[in-house]
DNA sequence: GCAAAAATCAAACGTTTGTTTGCAATTTTG
DNA sequence: CAAAATTGCAAACAAACGTTTGATTTTTGC
């Protein structure tokens, strides 16, 4: 009883692909339409076996539409990371113009996805630390970092990622381009730190 | 019209729960209760009310629990793409063993999750590529490429990612790093194309 | 080839559930 | 304050749906 056949399998991934592009579960007499069988109480019979294996849960009796997917047909935990566009002087970072989506990233960057956010890499600064133009970076909210630590920090009214350094009361915003010089200042507001990066060729 | 009040965040905020902890939709009925309303009529109110502002959406009529939501309240798509562990030679790439888990990647690497898995790079061979040790590669199979590609080649009992060129009958496997040298070849079996990556600081 | 098991069906039944209607209470507005 | 809009209720209807039963067909194992 442990096995899985054809019919068992077509109801099965329908089912997926009806909460897929429904976002609701079908009915019985849905599943059999769909694959061709004529009476409910077949479908009744597969659904229960499929249940058994643990594929699908079945809500209480009578419920209508109560059919939901197991863990492990769930698609695993993930965290929903939103994507900034433009940062721009003025408009708060996270006002809902700049948001350009919501990107999936793995758990191992984090436990919430509220500290976390993302950005578009412009420029060659930080080159030789191997972060490119276009990359998207993942930046973990925070206003305080240490030396060395690679930050997110507001400048020239825009963000501009750079290694960051406090040195005798003055901060230090090293790029990593040795074309490219130091930004000393007095004061900053970081954004962030880095915390990882993603990058499509 | 377009502002939301108290109750109707009761009732979206439910659905989103119950949804969540079920994995089908509420019954309008089991939304009063919960939300301590004595009237189906007042949350058809606030269910249709929800709909116009495109909280939610709602199936045809007379659907049963045929309630879900919109894509901007829905968890976005994203494809799930296996990560492989270690390649060894012998062992198919794909087998169960090799499999480390699923990574959850955008929807821009790819429509299918079928033909793309992602690899851990070990060594510095393709830093001049901005490709560091320990990176997580995007691989979409595929058995050709073209000059000038970044693949993942088989080689030496094991995968490698190199620049693929190919000339005078000769495969040239390039590393990214001018400390190190071609490897050229007769032929050789290619596993796939570098898409992107991920990195973690 | 035959008996047992598995798969499928049609039909009917009772529940759950979405929908509607009409009216009352409350709040907002001019 | 009166009119209008909003919010709420109870009740009843009809549709969709899950469930069950018992028979029929198909497959399987010997």
């Amino acid at each position: 009883m442990k096995k899985i056949n054809d019919k068992m399998q077509c109801v099965l991934d329908f089912v997926e692909d009806y909460l897929n592009d429904n976002g609701f579960p079908p009915s019985v007499r849905e599943i059999c339409s769909a694959i061709g069988i004529k009476s409910t109480a077949s479908c009744q019979y597969y659904l229960k076996k499929l249940e058994q294996r643990g594929d699908i849960k079945r809500g209480p009796e009578n419920k209508k539409r109560s059919i939901s997917l197991t863990d492990n047909k769930k698609t695993e935990k993930f965290l929903s990371v939103p994507l900034i566009g433009t940062v721009t002087a003025g408009v708060p970072i996270f006002a809902y113009e700049n948001l350009e989506g919501y990107y999936p990233l793995p758990t191992e960057f984090g436990n919430s996805d509220d500290d976390l956010f993302m950005l578009k890499v412009k420029g060659e600064s930080m080159i030789d630390a191997g972060i490119y133009n276009d990359d998207k970076i993942i930046i973990q909210k925070t206003d305080y970092a240490e030396n060395g630590d690679i930050v997110v920090a507001f400048f020239d009214d825009g963000a501009t990622v750079k290694r960051f350094f406090r040195k005798n009361d003055k901060i230090i915003l090293h790029p990593e381009n040795s074309s490219m010089s130091d930004i000393i200042l007095d004061d900053v507001k970081i954004l962030g730190k880095v915390k990882g990066l993603v990058r499509k060729f």
